[in-house]
DNA sequence: GTGGAACTTGACCGCTCGGTTAACTTTGGT
DNA sequence: ACCAAAGTTAACCGAGCGGTCAAGTTCCAC
């Protein structure tokens, strides 16, 4: 019976919620173990290491991102700027459900690891900053659909860095609902850039 | 001849530095404790211990950042807007000038630290989130001087998430020129902000 | 059934972490 | 000149870090 072992994957679910959670540097791979409920030789036996596994963690969070947030976020069912304002407040909602044990809201996985570690990995820098732009692209999707023949590139980049820092200050402030309230002023920056004259 | 002992603040510009080019995990005490010239024992001399010494880095880090970025670019040399331009042209020059030996952009001090302990230690998220109100204030001030009468509470917030985001991308990508490139759209965003109805 | 690879386990490694201690030197007030 | 307080120094913690290893167990192809 196709009962393979899923050590491996329970380890990945383990390191990729608790440096969502806490950070790289903060968690250990002991607590990785115990969470994941796996002896350290085994953790070895699957990773070359704790990087190694930070890689495979990435790997599965944007997975789950895009399957959990973006693809919803983004269906067609809504016209290209409503989805744009979706996929603030499905952030808001998503924040507010999956809260720390402390309570305290978590932020961007990515945004998260790409501020902790840019500055000292070189290679994670360079794999955050692909998923930033698969990110992006699905912006960029609505922003051409909204506005055809338009520099959707730039528009995205924009909105992009307005939704990261608005989870940021969100975090910063541990209330969600800043997110919530700044979808509107992020789709009136959409219309904005899409109707620049440049 | 007033010659006292400068080791404290040695300590914590050596923190103030290292905590901004590499974080607040990935640095240990040894570390500051080589770069500021100083023996272990005499930083638990004049600090409870390593989270008390990132208080004061934090703090000293807030002056410098008031008085090297803040307050010349909000300068009322100029009409509110174009301050608000400058200051997004400031923050470029500064990452620029102000690489890691490795040649990585640092990003903003107190939003990478905003993002690595906020979810670990509710004092230092306070503390942050204090911060990012007085940076609030200025932009404040600016968008009230441009459209008295209107919330300018909000588009401050408003652009100072744009403005952390910017900075986080710019991070991640490496490139400070898009710190740069955004300086036109934030105006608008200011702008749009202003005249909204509501 | 046997052999070999895949996997698991727990003991163990060197190292660095944040922090402590006690003895010593300097400093400033009286 | 004296003394206490302030500051400095180097040796020293226990703990936890990321990582290793060799012996065991499970599994599957033949």
């Amino acid at each position: 019976m196709g009962k393979e072992s899923d050590t491996r994957e329970r380890l990945i679910r383990a390191a990729m919620n608790l440096f969502h959670a806490r950070g790289y540097n903060a968690v250990g791979v002991n607590e990785i173990c115990e969470a994941a409920n796996v002896k350290k030789g085994s953790l070895y036996h699957f990773f070359a290491g704790k990087r190694d596994l930070a890689l495979a963690a990435i790997d599965a969070q944007w997975e789950f991102f895009r399957d959990e947030l973006l693809e919803p976020a983004f269906a067609t069912d809504l016209p290209p700027l409503e989805r744009i304002r979706r996929f603030f407040i499905m952030t808001c909602a998503y924040h507010d459900s999956a809260r720390n044990e402390n309570g305290q809201i978590k932020g961007c996985p990515f945004g998260n690891l790409a501020m902790e570690l840019s500055a000292n990995d070189e290679g994670l820098r360079v794999e955050l900053e692909k998923i930033f732009g698969r990110i992006g692209g699905y912006l960029e999707k609505a922003l051409a659909e909204y506005s055809p023949g338009h520099d959707a590139r730039t528009g995205a980049e924009q909105l992009l860095a307005y939704h990261q820092g608005t989870v940021l200050l969100a975090k910063t402030h541990n209330d969600q609902q800043l997110i919530e309230a700044m979808a509107g002023s992020a789709v009136e920056l959409a219309r904005l850039t899409a109707t620049a004259t440049t």
